[in-house]
DNA sequence: ATCTAAATGTTATGACTGCTAACATATGTT
DNA sequence: AACATATGTTAGCAGTCATAACATTTAGAT
């Protein structure tokens, strides 16, 4: 199923044929859109961003992108099919944003654990929808195979991180995923929390980035006198 | 069609069983159901327990409780307003579970403190959907208003945890909140990676109790020598 | 260059859903 | 007994996902 997706028809520029062939400036409404699938992707990624992933709708898209509501099963298998696809975006950006503010800091330093935490947070709050999607399991997937394994190069970037800081600090007795899982755990939690407003009806005011350094930092110390 | 409603005619005593009902009705289909109210939150959470949130179809709950699709309408303002009425049970039930908990170990202690997170995170898992409803942001829901309050005396069973630790060890300088919040979010994020199968990708053979144990000491020792 | 096959679009259609309107039936108050 | 109310029903509308049959453009082989 996955194996449709092999090459793009990128060929939009070469138009120098149809422009020979009716020198009429009017090149809208080709019959071929050049690149539906990417457009579909873009318009599903704003209308998720905007109405959330159920109130996102297949036909809207269509209007979007300026097709009928069949076309998108050329493309896609069904409406799942599309999510998906805007799903497997999000793991780009996010492993992009959290690396990015990882490095931006010396290797192995609580600082850069702690931004790493603040870019993971930040990141769902910029994109709460697609988020959910990128971590929400679904229904149709029954044995760990295909979504999960998209997840695991944004792992990586914190499990590097964790290493450089096990070998700064001089740990022994302590595995990666010893600490990286409470780490994990800390700031999947305050994404949940703060994209959906439950902050809100017990502590209104809260510094969400003061709070990943403070319970980060003190996991980590905790993690170190611990043995 | 509304005349081939055949209506037994045992209805003098049927009369006289429902005269009888104000306190132990319990009575089968009849025109009038008994409790189609109760009966419909009961089918709405069977089924959002199988297929999920989105899943659920309120024609599938009529069948189920064996009424048309239009009658829940008499009951509920619409489809989200059941659905609110799942996450409503879900809240009474997570309070019982955490409550019991935190009072099977002595008050104040660490065991108490990680007996009511892995309480929470053990609702989460054996309720995965009704959980997210809970905790998810309605897109109807614009202000503060009702659905974060019921959550308020769940969060009280965890400040008062909270409290009589903070009691117990001596600790000054320090808010419920700075200690409530961080415990919050550990639980919090341990649902939600464990409901989800997030997990399975990088650490699939995690005790999960055990990371909630690790983790809540850790934090909990942290946040001690932190000050 | 042309012919043909494949890719990619369209319209038409069916099953299903949420919801409303109009109507029917049971309950209980006077 | 009669009315008002609560609670059910059927019929129907608009919108959605998905499929089937048909149309058009592109790509490749000869």
């Amino acid at each position: 199923m996955q194996g449709s997706n092999q090459k793009k028809i990128v060929t939009g520029t070469a138009v120098s044929d149809i422009a020979s062939k009716t020198k009429a400036p009017r090149r809208k409404a080709a019959y071929h859109h050049g690149d539906l699938r990417g457009a579909l992707i873009d318009a599903a990624h704003a209308l998720i961003r905007d109405k959330g992933p159920e109130g996102f709708t297949l036909a809207d898209a269509c209007r979007l992108a300026g097709v009928s509501t069949a076309a998108p099963y050329r493309h896609f298998a069904d409406r799942g099919a599309l999510i998906e696809a805007v799903a497997q975006r999000g793991f780009v950006m996010l492993r992009e944003r959290t690396s990015a503010a990882r490095d931006s800091h010396p290797a192995g330093t609580e600082d850069s654990i702690v931004a790493m935490g603040q870019a993971y947070v930040a990141f769902a709050t910029d994109e709460p929808a697609v988020f959910k999607l990128m971590f929400g399991a679904h229904p149709d997937v029954q044995t760990g195979n295909e979504a999960p394994a998209s997840g695991r190069p944004c792992f990586q970037v914190l499990l590097d991180g964790v290493d450089a800081w096990i070998a700064r600090t001089g740990l022994e007795g302590m595995t990666t995923l010893d600490v990286a899982l409470p780490l994990w755990i800390i700031v999947h939690g305050t994404s949940y929390l703060q994209i959906d407003k439950d902050f809100c009806s017990v502590a209104p005011k809260t510094d969400v980035d003061g709070l990943i350094r403070r319970t980060t930092l003190a996991t980590l110390k905790g993690l170190q006198t611990a043995r």
